[in-house]
DNA sequence: TTACGAACCGACCAATGTGTCGGTCATCCT
DNA sequence: AGGATGACCGACACATTGGTCGGTTCGTAA
C-alpha cells in the first residue's frame, strides 16, 4: 500500500508544479525540461507517469484545473438564493485573490483556452467542460432567481451567463499588468450596475 | 528607386505572414522557419531585414496589428454622436467578420496580450499601447456624448470603457469553437441592454 | 562598364525540444 | 527469502529552435 501513495504523491506533486509553470509561461513556452529541473526528478519518471506532454496537460486540466475553478467560482454559488447579488461577490472576491496576487498571470482556464484555441482539440474538449460546467451553473441558478421572485421573468439566463463569462474572462486579461486594483473597482461598478437592469422589480 | 521598393514590398510580405500565423498557431508554437517556408524565403533573407525574432513581432504589431485594431475598432466611432449606438454597432460589425471568418482564432491583440502577459516587457509595451488608443478613444466619446446629451451624466467613462473591453476581449476568446453566431446574438442583446442604462434619460 | 552595396541564399551551429530505453533499487507478494 | 515488479534514473536519439556567416546575384550610380 506504499507503493500507490508514493504514486500518487509523486504525480500530484508533478501536475502541481505542471500548472503552476505553465500558467506562468505558457503551455508552449514551459518544457518537460523545465518543470523536471523544479521538481528534481528525472525524464524517465516524467514518462512512467504520463506518456506525453499532451496527456500530462489533460491531467491538469481535468483533475487540478478543474476543481480550482469550481471550487472559486461554481461551488460559492450553487444553490443559493438571490442569484445576481451572490454571483457579484463571488466574482469580487475571486477578483481580489488575483488582485492580492502580486504576480498574477491572468484566468488561468482563460489563458489555456486562449492558447488552445482552434488547435487540440482533445485538450480544448477538457478545458471547454470546466467552462460547461460553470455557464451550466450560471443559468440554473439565474433561472431559479426568476422562479423565486429575484430575478425579472424577462431576463434570457442563458445570454447573461454567457456575458458575465466574457466580460469575466476579459477582465481577468487585462488585470494583469498591475493596474488591478483600479480595474477591479470599474469592472465590479459596471457589472452591478448591469446586474440591477434584472432585478425583479414589477409587481409590489 | 526599384530597391526601396522591393524592399518594402519583401518586408510587409513578411510581416503579413507572420501576423497570419502568429494569430493561428500563437508566437511561442510558430517557428521563423515555419514562416520562411510558407514564404520560400531564406533564413539570411530574414535576418537580413530583422534582427530578432522579437524585434520582428514588435514591427508587426506596431504596423500591421495597429492598424487593424485602429481601422475595426476605433476609426469607426472616433467623432461620431450618440456614442452608445455607434458602439454597439461597431462591436457587432466586428463580432460579425469574425463569426463570418470560419477559420478565426479570436481576437489578435487580445491572444497576444494574453500570451505575453506578464513576461517580454518590450512586446506588452508594444500591444498595450494599441489597447491604450482604443480605450482612450471610447472614455473621449463618451464623455463627448455627456455633452451633447446622449449619455447620462452620472455615467463613469472610464469604467464603461473597460467594461466594453474586457466583455469584448471575453466574447472573441469564446466565440472561437463555432458557436460564434449563438454567442454573438447572445453577447450583443446583453450589451445593448447594459448601454440602455446610460442612455441620458433624465429630462425632457 | 565597372565597381559597389543592397537583397537574398543556404549551410552551419549550439541550444533546446520531446520522447526512448536499458538499467537500478526499494518494496511487495508468496 | 527471493523473485517479480513498481518507481525512478540519466544517457541517448533525433528533430527543431533562434541565430550566424561567407558567399551570390543584380540593380544602380559613377
Amino acid at each position: 500500500m506504499e507503493r500507490n501513495l508514493k504514486r500518487m504523491a509523486t504525480m500530484h506533486r508533478m501536475q502541481a508544479k505542471g500548472l503552476e509553470m505553465f500558467y506562468q509561461n505558457g503551455y508552449f513556452n514551459t518544457s518537460i525540461d523545465d518543470i523536471l529541473k523544479e521538481l528534481s526528478l528525472s525524464k524517465g519518471g516524467f514518462y512512467y507517469h504520463f506518456s506525453s506532454k499532451e496527456e500530462y496537460f489533460i491531467s491538469i486540466v481535468q483533475q487540478l484545473l478543474f476543481r480550482k475553478v469550481y471550487s472559486q467560482l461554481v461551488a460559492p454559488i450553487v444553490g443559493k438564493e438571490d442569484p445576481l447579488h451572490t454571483i457579484a461577490d463571488c466574482i469580487d472576491k475571486s477578483l481580489e485573490t488575483a488582485e492580492l496576487n502580486f504576480l498574477d498571470y491572468g484566468f488561468e482556464l482563460g489563458n489555456f483556452i486562449n492558447e488552445f484555441n482552434g488547435k487540440h482539440p482533445e485538450v480544448m474538449n477538457a478545458l471547454n467542460d470546466i467552462l460547461k460546467v460553470w455557464e451550466v451553473c450560471l443559468v440554473s441558478i439565474l433561472q431559479k432567481g426568476k422562479t423565486d421572485g429575484f430575478v425579472s421573468r424577462h431576463a434570457d439566463s442563458e445570454a447573461i451567463a454567457s456575458f458575465i463569462i466574457s466580460s469575466y474572462m476579459g477582465v481577468r486579461t487585462l488585470m494583469v499588468d498591475g493596474k488591478a486594483k483600479n480595474l477591479r473597482y470599474k469592472y465590479m461598478s459596471q457589472l452591478r450596475h448591469y446586474f440591477k437592469l434584472m432585478e425583479h422589480n414589477e409587481r409590489v
